[in-house]
RNA sequence: GCGAGCGUAGCUCAGCCUGGUAGAGCAUCACGUUGCCAACGUGAGUGUCGAGGGUUCGAAUCCCUUCGCUCGCUCCA
């Protein structure tokens, strides 16, 4: 079986997207726009299938998670709490000679002489428009152990790349500035003024369009779930460790969406914030936590699991999940952030990769995979931020602890209580809370857990389900040898999705069209099995081409109705059908009345 | 956002350099044929050559602008 490898394929996939009808580009009658794509009928029912399985998996066959299903646009407040508001907006320069982007806040401040100029005109020899000028300002630093003669060559070449040939240099006269992050810290260029980038989508709530209506898009449908959390918590009739998950739109200004729908402006996210006990609830309960010693799935949940402990079984829980809707564990990789790269709220992510077509290689040659899924471990951060900025208690009350922590020691008291306020502390002082204040709250907090109040911690697995879509395309998309009907072997093209996945679960066909007892017996099938599965009938064209484009569909089966079906060969044959596999082409011979439950038994 | 490449039928692509009424293969549809893996016959349809502007008697072809795609940089909280 030759794979084909690298952008090729990918091409290949991508055309065959837009062929069979799985992907489109959005508005592409008008050009296109870019970063959002747009679902045919296969493309829509593959998401349908990935985002049901998803939901029926993480709270229909739990029952300790619930589910929401909250709005798009809300309150702005939420953005401020969550820090969106500020990290999506990044000030950015360019440099002005290369090009060269740079976040401006993370420009190392340099100090010397800056030289400026006016301007430029065109100087000797021979120009060939000796009226053309530049009167663009521009400036240049003077690095350490530089020249001025490389400062002016520097300006020489600005000029010149504004369309002289031979630069004069104009007005020439200097500055000394210090800690100035004005300049490129690799070749002293000016930059840009800052430009700020909002990558979050702005809109207006009512008609005016005035600063006080500004909402967003949602960039992540997670903070809902916070922002709900007491509500759900109490209707739902829930406990601490338990889960809110969600399903739905969020919106990113991509400043450069790539590689097919995998980088989207408009994309959809599954997502589960699982609230947990503090550790030290779980110590004050159970006099120690437990923590992953093993590697693997580590069972089922434990009273006395801390979050290290919940994180890997999030962990595992999700890649099983992967590898139920037929990703293999090969393609997947499971990467744990490092903690220079953790956000400053995390305690621990694990990345969960997908080796796409388009994937870097790393120098072993290995596809390098990109990010499905993360399953961060927040601590308490999202809760306590929306505890402050909306002024209302986002805590739990926990029975057990109230009935426990009287009958700790003393030391144990102290030891859990000290422990849990300086966390406390260190979280308001990194938010930016006053120190004595800081210190205030802390010790209020360190109060509350001792009479059974704490804010939960949090292990969030948030998926992409475009990106799953397009990862369970990529691994489907199969080319391979098959015979044709005389025994030639041709390129046969297969979507090989697990059945649970497969847009079209079964295809009905009759042999010949031109016979209306056939064709009959076909239609009859496909009503008996419409209300159970996606099912598709086809009678044109021979029955080989009619396999091959179920193939390139991916649906997994196929059911023939042929003469013996009818009775031809007598009783025994009478009533069975050809059940024909897509991945093995094997056929075999069932009874009708079996179709259901064999088919349903294949695709659950 | 910057740089490079690309954009012609549903898909893959030729034609562009050197301007002169738009092509191939596959796919699609109809009819006939067809007794289980892309068979065959006959017939049919499809493009404002990505869009807009310019040069020209005449532009898919040359020039400019713009949109989209790919790759690199940047970004990915």
């Amino acid at each position: 079986m030759a794979e084909p490898k690298g952008n090729d394929l990918m091409e290949r996939i991508v055309s065959l997207c837009k062929r069979k009808g799985f992907v489109f580009q959005s508005s592409e009658i008008y050009g296109g726009i870019n970063g959002f794509w747009d679902y045919g009928p296969l493309g829509a029912e593959l998401k349908r299938n990935v985002k049901d399985y998803w939901w029926r998996s993480m709270t229909q066959r739990r029952d300790d998670v619930a589910g929401l299903d909250a709005t798009i646009i809300m309150h702005p407040k939420i953005w401020e709490a969550s820090g969106h508001t500020t990290t999506f907006a990044d000030p950015m320069v360019d440099c002005l000679l290369t090009q060269k982007r740079f976040r401006a806040d993370q420009i190392d401040p340099q100090s010397g002489v800056a030289y400026h100029f006016t301007g430029a005109g065109e100087g000797a020899p021979a120009p060939a428009d000796p009226s053309k000028t530049c009167d663009e300002p521009y400036a240049v630093l003077m690095l350490p152990g530089k020249s001025l003669q490389l400062v002016r060559k520097t300006a020489w070449t600005f000029y010149r790349q504004r369309g002289l040939i031979d630069p004069r240099l104009l007005g020439e006269r200097t500055e000394t500035v210090e800690n100035s992050t004005r300049f490129n810290p690799e070749n002293g260029s000016l930059l840009t003024e800052p430009r700020l980038f909002n990558l979050m989508f702005k809109t207006y709530v009512g008609p005016v369009e005035s600063a006080e209506n500004v909402a967003y898009l949602r960039p992540e449908t997670a903070q809902a779930i916070f922002a709900q959390f007491k509500n759900v918590a109490e209707v739902a009739r829930q406990k601490v460790p338990f889960g809110i998950c969600q399903i739905g739109k969020a919106f990113r200004n991509e400043i450069n969406p790539r590689n097919f729908t995998f980088r989207s402006r408009e994309f959809e996210q599954m997502e589960l914030e699982f609230f947990i006990r503090p550790d030290e609830v779980i110590e004050a309960l159970y006099g120690s936590v437990a923590r992953p010693e093993a590697g693997g799935h580590p069972g089922r949940p434990q009273a006395n699991w801390g979050w290290q402990m919940w994180h890997k079984y999030w962990v595992e829980e999700r890649l099983a999940f992967y590898e139920a809707i037929g990703l293999p564990r090969a393609s997947l990789v499971e990467y744990w952030q490092k903690p220079e790269e953790l956000a400053h709220y995390a305690r621990a992510t694990v990345d969960i990769l997908y080796k796409f077509p388009f994937s870097k290689r790393n120098d072993a040659g290995e596809l390098t995979g990109e990010e499905l899924e993360g399953v961060a471990a927040r601590g308490d951060f999202d809760l306590s931020q929306h505890q402050r900025f909306s002024g209302k208690a986002m805590t739990v009350f926990d029975e057990e602890l109230k009935a426990a922590w009287p009958k700790l020691d003393d030391a144990k008291k102290a030891a859990l209580s000290g422990r849990y306020l300086e966390a406390r502390r260190q979280y308001l002082v990194k938010m930016n809370e006053p120190p004595q204040s800081a210190d205030k709250l802390a010790a209020r907090d360190a109060a509350g857990l001792a009479s059974g109040f704490y804010v939960p911690h949090v292990i969030e697995p948030s998926a992409g389900v475009d990106r799953l879509a397009l990862a369970l395309i990529c691994n489907a998309y199969c080319e391979d040898e098959a015979p044709d009907e005389k025994g030639k072997l041709e390129k046969r093209i297969v979507m090989r999705f697990h059945p649970r996945v497969a847009p079209l679960k079964v295809a009905i066909f009759p042999l010949l069209k031109n016979r209306p007892e056939l064709v009959q017996k076909a239609l009859e099938i496909r009503d008996l099995l419409r209300p159970l599965m996606t099912v598709f009938y086809d009678d044109t064209g021979a029955i080989g081409r009619r396999y091959r484009r179920q193939d390139e569909a991916g649906t997994p089966f196929g059911v023939t109705v042929d003469f013996d079906t009818l009775g031809e060969k007598g009783d025994e044959l009478k009533n069975t059908v050809t059940l024909r596999e897509r991945d093995t082409m094997k056929q075999s011979r069932v009874r009708i009345e079996e179709l259901p439950a064999l088919l349903l038994e294949r695709i659950r």
